[in-house]
DNA sequence: GACTTGACTAGAC
DNA sequence: AGTCTAGCCAAGT
């Protein structure tokens, strides 16, 4: 449900998923994610895109977010700007994100 | 059912 | 800010 051009941490998604603490199981189960999952928008909680035994699977992702529009700094999303706000999904944050 | 592994995080140096 | 260590949860052996 993470809506195009944003993104969310495994952090985020543990929480989401009622297990704040399984940020570090969401990517595991992650590996077998069936098509249609937006994967690519998931991002570890600096920003970054986390490693994992297939490279190109890095390279992709970072291609992907590209693709929808989210630049990257120094290597990172910068996750003041483009982190997925569950609670203020549909509110308009006028291209600007407040704290 | 116990042990190891890993697409994570938060806290300490 | 970058690096190291210790918890955490679920899957695969």
């Amino acid at each position: 449900m993470i809506p195009p051009g944003q993104v969310a941490t495994y952090g985020q998604i543990a929480a989401l998923a009622g297990r704040a603490r399984a940020a570090r199981a969401v990517g595991l189960v992650m590996r077998g994610c069936p098509p249609g999952v937006p994967w690519h928008r998931v991002i570890n909680h600096q920003g970054g895109i986390s490693k994992r035994a297939n490279a190109s699977g890095m390279l992709a992702q970072r291609v992907l977010l590209l693709g929808e529009g989210i630049r990257l700094r120094r290597g990172r999303v910068p996750l003041d700007r483009y982190r997925w706000d569950a609670h203020a999904r549909g509110r308009r944050t006028n291209g600007r994100r407040e704290a």
